[in-house]
DNA sequence: AGCCACTCAGGTACGCTGTTCGCAACGAAC
DNA sequence: GTTCGTTGCGAACAGCGTACCTGAGTGGCT
């Protein structure tokens, strides 16, 4: 403390050793970029900015942004938690449910789980949780797995085909009516030319219904076909 | 009023005067590049290279990578063809199977339709097809609107699925006996912690069906829940 | 023939990305 | 006090999408 020196401005600033980005700190803060800002938007830079620490410090903590993806899905998925009553029907729905809120809560997932097995430790839990609801079905383990797997690929499907339209509206960064304005004329003229007779029957006579309703009823089938399947 | 057109499909192509690198070249290089060496591998600049041409004259055909993906992805929906038998469970089987046959020989199809609305010609001539062949069902072309929705769904989820751990083998780089013998003793561990009873079921006592055969099964279940909704 | 108007290929450059390397600063152990 | 492993991170690299601009080539006009 002798020989501080006399002026102040004359130091370098030397870096305060700030605190420590924890990989769940990383995680947690790339999911909230990805929920507000989409995918795309997403860099490393971008978290360490946002963590207030240097960018090259978050690869202490995460091999590389491929897996900050994978930590950031199942950590997502971490959310969900369904309790099995043995009624399989009851317990799949919720499930189902379950995952859909979830990919809409998070719109960048149903686009980063492709290409990745899920193979986490809540991505098991959520899958051993569906087996369990499926069990009381039968006591043949291939088929319950098969159930499942239909009743997730079917949510997944929906879900990714409900998130569709809102995601290219956000990529296309206009607001909602500058996008209807923009679509509106092309499904027109699709129309008129004639040679889309059932989709324009859809588009003009079929009742609009909400995307919950959409994914209630062919959540609905799948189930009936599962509950006519297990009968027999 | 400035009517720009945001989707790609809605602008008109222009007509190249003299001969050179046309869209259609371009889109069908981009696809075969996406095809061998996966999505990440295909730059403007790799597209460019093998087509001889430079990397900056692509935009005088496209307008951003992001449209060539759109392009691409109508392009390769544009091999489906299905016809009509009258037969709705048939013809809605040999739709699915089709769109699933498409996403396999493309693997990185399933990563690159999440977020994008499916308007282009190929998307809504198939989408067409299939309405056509849930039309027989009934009238109330909601109800159909519905089962197309669900069925392709499915189809579109069980595939996401199916392709998972191969895209994941690819993107480790690793042969089809390192990853397996990487995965494996994960697996291994997971089942001895005993927090998965259901999932080691499937494992251990599950019969490994083929991709195929989970893929019918699932399908069987969505079209018997259709026929039974449908019969009420 | 000479000129203009125009199209269009493509080199260059900018700002961004993921990722690596090596150094500086620290806490603990000796 | 010295050493040593650990940790934060500035700087740099290769590669990306793409906007800008130059120059070459073409067709129609006078």
């Amino acid at each position: 403390m002798a020989d501080e020196p006399t002026l102040v401005w004359a130091k370098e600033r030397r870096s305060p050793r700030r605190q420590a980005p924890s990989v769940e700190r990383i995680v947690r803060t790339a999911i909230t970029i990805a929920d507000t800002e989409g995918l795309p938007a997403l860099s490393m830079r971008r978290v360490a900015a946002e963590l207030g620490s240097g960018t090259a410090s978050l690869y202490r903590y995460v091999a590389s942004r491929d897996d900050l993806l994978d930590l950031m899905i199942d950590e997502v998925k971490g959310a969900e938690d369904a309790e099995v009553t043995g009624d399989w029907r009851a317990d799949l729905m919720s499930v189902a449910r379950q995952v859909r809120t979830t990919l809409l809560r998070h719109p960048w997932l149903s686009g980063a789980i492709p290409g990745r097995p899920a193979l986490g430790a809540n991505s098991l839990r959520r899958h051993e949780a569906a087996l369990a609801a499926a069990a009381p079905l039968t006591g043949d383990i291939t088929f319950v797995a098969g159930v499942v797997d239909a009743v997730l690929a079917y949510v997944f499907g929906t879900v990714t085909q409900e998130l569709a339209e809102l995601q290219a509206q956000r990529r296309s960064g206009l607001t909602k009516e500058q996008w209807q304005a923009s679509v509106g004329p092309y499904i027109r003229e699709v129309i008129e030319s004639g040679e889309y007779p059932q989709f324009s029957r859809r588009v003009i006579e079929g009742v609009d219904r909400s995307a919950e309703e959409v994914f209630e009823f062919g959540l609905g089938c799948v189930l009936d076909g599962i509950a006519a399947r297990a009968s027999r």
